[in-house]
DNA sequence: GGAACGCTTCGATAGCTGTCAATATGTACG
DNA sequence: CGTACATATTGACAGCTATCGAAGCGTTCC
């Protein structure tokens, strides 16, 4: 096994990006964080959740600054989770998001650049 | 005009990302970014550009490692240029492509969280 | 129990996107 | 000029996705 402590679904993800060339496999990997990310509602989520003082948001307090549907929302939120960048928890009848920043912090490495290519630039 | 000196599409982009929340106008900068990076095939060919020596790599050599046909590498190539990831550079009948470097890293740095973020984990 | 409430799931729909074959455009070189 | 070659554009199509209203499922609290 590789560096996953708990059965929670934290894979590695995000081999190193750009110092070789990517197969399909490892592309598809990092292209499906990607896309967890690339889209305006999701990202304005993620900024909410990452910028509330006490690092939790209920998501009742989430769709009505986002414009979109409770319905929308929930569904946003529900990739969000399943991509890793959030955590869900249930507290009575409210949920709670947490960031993962452990899943942007592999994202942004993986993006990081070699010193050689620094150096071509 | 804003702050472009050349015609090239270079915006800055990228605003601070995980500090307060952002509005759909910037997260939709942001994403537009994502978005062209969001895919397997485009993940592939930046990453063939990355990490040839020379930086550059002639749009000839890409379409028989990835795997798709001639006109759909030409297309991701024009989306990422277009994003600004990748430069063209024609020669000849030939085009080359080189990576931008610094629009990756103002994507990492819209990635980065603020220490309290962190301190929260 | 039952009403109120928060959230998820379902069903439907419009719009976008990745892909290719075919065609067009442009450049080089006899 | 004409042929060969590299790339771009067009047209078409299947699959995905963002969105919403409505219905379903749990929880709380009277």
């Amino acid at each position: 096994m590789e560096t996953s402590p708990n059965p929670t679904e934290l894979d590695p993800c995000c081999p190193p990006l750009l110092v070789h060339a990517l197969s399909e496999e490892e592309a598809g990997e990092i292209s499906t964080l990607l896309k967890a990310l690339a889209d305006p509602a999701r990202l304005r989520l993620v900024s909410l959740v990452a910028s509330a003082p006490s690092g939790e948001v209920c998501a009742c307090e989430l769709a009505e600054p986002l414009g979109r549907s409770q319905a929308t929302v929930s569904h946003h939120l529900s990739q969000l989770v399943k991509a890793g960048v959030l955590a869900r928890t249930q507290r009575g009848k409210w949920a709670w998001f947490r960031l993962r920043p452990e899943r942007l912090a592999s994202l942004r490495a993986a993006l990081a650049l070699p010193a050689e290519a620094l150096a071509r630039a």
